[in-house]
Parts: C-alpha cells; structure tokens; sequence
DNA sequence: ACAAGAGTTCGATGATTGTCTAACTGTTCT
DNA sequence: AGAACAGTTAGACAATCATCGAACTCTTGT
C-alpha cells in the first residue's frame, strides 16, 4: 500500500530531537515495541503488560505521537495506535547521516 | 583492517539503553556529528564550537564513551576520540529490528 | 622546579521529566 | 438517565540531568 512518501526526507531538526528524546525511556521504548507487535492495542490493553497507571501511558502515548513515532486515532471508546515505521526509519537514515563521514578517509 | 566483529551483533539492552540516552540531547548529538567530522577532537577544539564550559564537554564526551559511541584515548595532554559508527549502526539497527513487525501483515 | 595548558572531578543548581492520584470528558449499554 | 468503561487533563512529587565554577591531576616546555 505505497506508505506514502510522507517521512522520507530527511526530519526537521525540531523532529529529530523529539524522536531522539522519545526513544530515551525505555519504557516508552518497550510501548512502542508493544504497539508494533500487536494489532489492538489500546491504553487499557497496554496497560496490563506495564505496571504503570493509564494516566502513565496515555502520557507515553502523547509523546509518542507528538514525535510523530505513532499515529493515533479514537475508535469509539478505544484509541486505535500504530508504529509509524516509515517516521522511525527516516530517524535511523538521518542518525547514520549527521554522524557518519569522518570515519573513512576515502572523503 | 576490518573492524573486528564488535559490535554487529545485537546490543545488550543495557547498552541500547545507554545509548538512547546519549543521543536524546541535541548537544550531545551535535557534539558526536563535530567528533565525526573532525580529525582531531580535542576537548578544547570541540569547545571552540560550542558554548558551553570545558567541564560540561568532558561530560558529555564521558557519557558517549560510557554508551560505546564514542572510543578516546589519551595522546599525550590531548584526548583522542573517535565515533563508533559500528556501534551507531548496531543501534539503529537493533531499534529498527525492536519495533519492526507488525505493521506488515506477513507475520 | 615551575608555569602553562588539557582534561577530570566535585559539589551545586535550575530545568526537565516519569510517575502518581484524582477529577474530568466522552462512549457504550441497559 | 444512569452505570461502567476508555482515555485525558491537572497538579504534585521525586528523580534525573545539563550546566557551571572551582579545585584538582597530568603532561609539556622552560
């Protein structure tokens, strides 16, 4: 389904950094990584796989999304999340870009 | 002189946490992007392009050797520090492997 | 031996942040 | 309408952290 060009140009500075600062929780890592494996993946179904309370996770899942690492949408009562890979991946080629010549000498 | 094996392999998470951490200040981030794109990255070279005290850099220098991206050795009076990309690109790998399934329906 | 320079270590401080409880909004079902 | 459930928001608190100045160690050159 094309995933849409959407993130795959480099990130703007602003975005960069909250990736960089949404990824240093691992907690929040360990959400992102629940979100990615499961289909439904509600504050509630989150929950009971992290002794946090809904408050916690509903604030992880903000940041999360203001990051632009998730996308979220209300189903009804249920909040529907997804891992935005493409966002993720264009994180990583951005990382690898800034801090990757210096190394070889072949420049 | 082919890299030795280091760090290819997964991380361990204490690592991934380390590094996380490391990259979630943009200072720091920019002060890794400098030492990569330097030959010689002194404590004090690297002052001159930020505006932070001498103290400051040698802790941020400190806490990126603690997450492994950073290697430095003394040479002499000077500290000689360079990046890991291997252990960059063992991140960004071992983070895009972490959240990957799930959006695809494959699986 | 002495002085100057490079980097480290030590507290201290202000800002950020992860977490909680409690109160709130919104939805679903009877 | 009322109860139960899903999620959000607000305020508070403790922990972490980036930063600084000052004192320290170690090296180099005189």
């Amino acid at each position: 389904m094309t995933t849409g060009r959407s993130a795959r140009e480099a990130l703007r500075p602003e975005q960069f950094e909250l990736i960089a600062k949404a990824l240093a929780d691992p907690r929040r890592v360990a959400l992102l990584e629940a979100i990615a494996s499961e289909k439904s993946c509600g504050c509630t179904t989150l929950r009971s796989k992290f002794p946090v309370s809904k408050a916690t996770i509903s604030h992880h899942i903000k940041e999360l999304v203001r990051a632009g690492l998730v996308s979220a949408q209300r189903q009804g009562q249920f909040l529907q999340c997804r891992v935005r890979r493409d966002v993720l991946e264009a994180y990583t080629s951005s990382l690898l870009r800034r801090v990757g010549s210096g190394t070889d000498p072949a420049s």
